[in-house]
DNA sequence: CCGAATCCCAGGCGATACTG
DNA sequence: CAGTATCGCCTGGGATTCGG
């Protein structure tokens, strides 16, 4: 199974990112800082909290987002990213930007067909 | 950058690089330039002719590779990085580099654990 | 040699309801 | 408020077979 190691390294990173709501919870994040729960599912219409919680706790695992519990009625969790996980901003901006281009490339194809 | 969810490009650079063989394909493609099928295949132990035609058929679509047909017996089709596809390079790199410091990071985790 | 067509399964994702 | 628990759909991926 193994191929060359050193060159699937692209997909330990690709794994992280992936899943529906995953870009979208790291820029908020990143975006506005320590967040709640309840904050970051109103956020982002049409999460559910099963999914939300999915995600976010695959991300603690991997060390990218850290959480906070507090002892408290009502309950208190705060997200936040992790100091580890600021290293992946500069993909995820590489990405966003490579992204706006592909989609003006994509209208631009589209526009020729229909000239 | 503009980080407000719906206006999130990374998703489009993600959807491109997500599946299976892509990354594999994408970097190997990269170092070694055209390759025909057989040889694709032959590289990458484990491929189904048709996950590999699936995959190499969604690259092509969004013009990150080319596809060249020799129209003889047996058929002979090349396939190469589009100048365009190249401008993934950047983030392929990138994902790479951060994925191998992931590694560690993660072997460093489990090493604690077990001191 | 290249790839299309078919069948199949696991897992990601979602809707809904329940709990401390 | 911040989660679990259950159920079911849908799609990506794989084995196999057929065709030009």
């Amino acid at each position: 199974m193994d191929k060359q190691p050193d060159l699937c390294r692209v997909e330990d990173a690709l794994g992280i990112l992936v899943g529906k709501w995953k870009p979208i919870i790291l820029l908020y994040l990143l975006q506005e800082g320590t967040k709640r729960f309840s904050e970051l599912k109103r956020s982002m219409p049409g999460i559910t909290q099963k999914m939300l919680t999915k995600q976010l706790r695959e991300l603690e695992d991997e060390d990218i987002i850290e959480r906070v519990v507090y002892p408290q009625v009502p309950p208190k969790v705060e997200y936040s990213i992790s100091e580890y996980g600021r290293s992946l901003e500069p993909i995820l901006e590489a990405m966003h930007e490579w992204g706006t281009k592909h989609t003006l490339h994509k209208m631009n194809k589209l526009n020729k067909k229909s000239m």
